[in-house]
DNA sequence: CTTCCACAGGAAGGTCTGGCGG
DNA sequence: CCGCCAGACCTTCCTGTGGAAG
């Protein structure tokens, strides 16, 4: 649709109509990605963030952070937030700052997070380090002398930090200040995983860990300012409910007070609203579009699945399918699918893997909330899994259908239950 | 009470891939 | 280019177990 800035609205007439028939103004604002002007209820944070980064202006080294704090709360928008402050300060006070950021889940092995902050030093006397070739230590002395060139101060964000494979990479830039003569250099970094710490290597840890922050989840009330600040932006008055922003924030507080995801439900409320033609989001909306996410959650877990899981999901759909045909539909049990899984792998072709590890595949399965296991005992007949459904089957069809090879088998399956029974 | 089913799920080892240092 | 190693993925073999049936 339009992605119109609000500033436009006066002057251009075409965009006001297409506006007049949506409920956004500026999409954008409902995006994680969007950086509003002010950050609620994390004025804390930003404080303890800006005084420890202060020596920054002084030409001073800053102690190095970590950060922790759940998804949705907000630590990549407040250390980029106080990244922008801390480079506005700077260029005003004409010292030299600066600031990257790098997501090590993109960037995730030692040598290209090397070349990533190599790359972002560069200038008109240096060459720029290619994605590959270089002896990792060639990089790392490169990478030195470019940031050493510079005499700044500077502050690299390591986001995800948690994900980056090998702790050599974080070992040697904690050490790096003893190596540069002129240029100061502090890490941030950020992880969503409180235990990470306990994985690294003693020296990293305290290296890194001269200061912690510790980003507490979103309560309810305040999931609801930060929603009310944000559809301001992005929503035309008067278009939302009174109870939709308070449901909203309820059900992403009961989910660790993500303010992601709680601005993702209000999006899609409003989105869906927009798509059916009604000027106003009701409560039905929100209802609609936590349904919505969820679909859109399994439908992709389902498409990306190794084969094998595929086989196993199928064999459960097929045997769900059977039993309710018959109207004798109840739990499946693991040797119930591992005999029709095998079955499936003979049609297809396929080497069939051990029922110990079938077992194991369901209970992945069941992590990813596509089916539901729980371990029962049936007293004489046995201890197994009671399996379920938690999408519905056809769901679950429409998806495996995409793919040739489970559409053959479908039908395979159900003449071969006929035969069978 | 004991028995005993039909698996759960731990341990150890094999195979393959892909990155890394020399 | 090669050997090494880590980690993903599986297999084999194993012991453990809740509770209905006897």
């Amino acid at each position: 649709m339009s992605f119109f800035p609000a500033k436009t609205v006066n002057s251009d007439i075409f965009g006001r109509l297409l506006l007049s028939e949506g409920l956004f103004i500026n999409r954008e604002a409902m995006r994680p990605s969007y950086m509003p002007q002010i950050l609620p209820h994390r004025e804390r944070q930003i404080n303890e963030l800006a005084s420890i980064l202060v020596p920054a202006l002084r030409g001073e080294t800053p102690s190095n952070i970590f950060i922790y704090g759940k998804t949705g709360t907000g630590k990549t928008i407040v250390t980029k937030f106080v990244g922008g402050e801390l480079l506005k300060k700077g260029e005003e006070m004409g010292k030299y700052v600066t600031f990257v950021y790098i997501n090590c889940e993109v960037v995730d092995t030692q040598y290209r997070l090397l070349q990533n902050i190599a790359n972002h030093f560069i200038n008109e006397w240096s060459e720029r380090i290619p994605f590959t070739g270089w002896p990792t230590d060639e990089v790392f002395s490169k990478l030195l002398t470019m940031i050493d060139k510079n005499k700044g101060v500077n502050v690299i964000i390591l986001d995800e930090v948690d994900k980056l494979k090998g702790d050599e990479a974080l070992y040697n830039l904690s050490r790096i200040n003893s190596s540069l003569e002129y240029a100061k250099l502090s890490i941030v970094g950020i992880s969503n995983d409180l235990k990470f710490t306990e994985f690294l290597d003693p020296r990293v840890k305290s290296s890194l860990g001269e200061e912690n922050l510790i980003f507490p989840p979103y309560d309810a009330e305040e999931l609801q300012d930060i929603l009310n600040q944000r559809a301001l932006i992005a929503l035309k008055p008067g278009c939302l409910d009174d109870d939709v922003v308070p449901l909203c924030a309820a059900l992403a507080a009961q989910e660790h007070g993500d303010a992601r995801r709680a601005l993702d439900l209000l999006r899609m409320a409003a989105e869906i609203c927009e798509r059916q033609g009604v000027s106003c989001v009701s409560k039905k909306f929100v209802r609609l579009a936590q349904n919505k996410i969820e679909t859109d959650r399994v439908t992709e877990v389902i498409r990306t699945l190794p084969a094998q899981s595929k086989l196993i999901l199928l064999a459960i759909v097929l045997q769900h399918q059977h039993d309710s045909q018959k109207g004798t539909s109840g739990p499946i049990t693991t040797g119930e699918v591992y005999e029709i899984y095998k079955d499936l792998c003979k049609k297809a072709r396929a080497d069939s893997l051990t029922q110990r590890r079938v077992a194991d595949l369901i209970s992945e399965l069941d992590m990813l909330g596509i089916i539901t296991a729980r371990v029962i005992s049936k007293g004489r007949y046995g201890r197994t899994r009671e399996i379920q459904l938690s999408t519905s089957s056809d769901e679950i069809m429409f998806v495996l259908k995409e793919d040739e090879v489970y559409d053959d088998l479908s039908n395979y399956k159900i003449n071969a239950q006929a035969r069978l029974m």
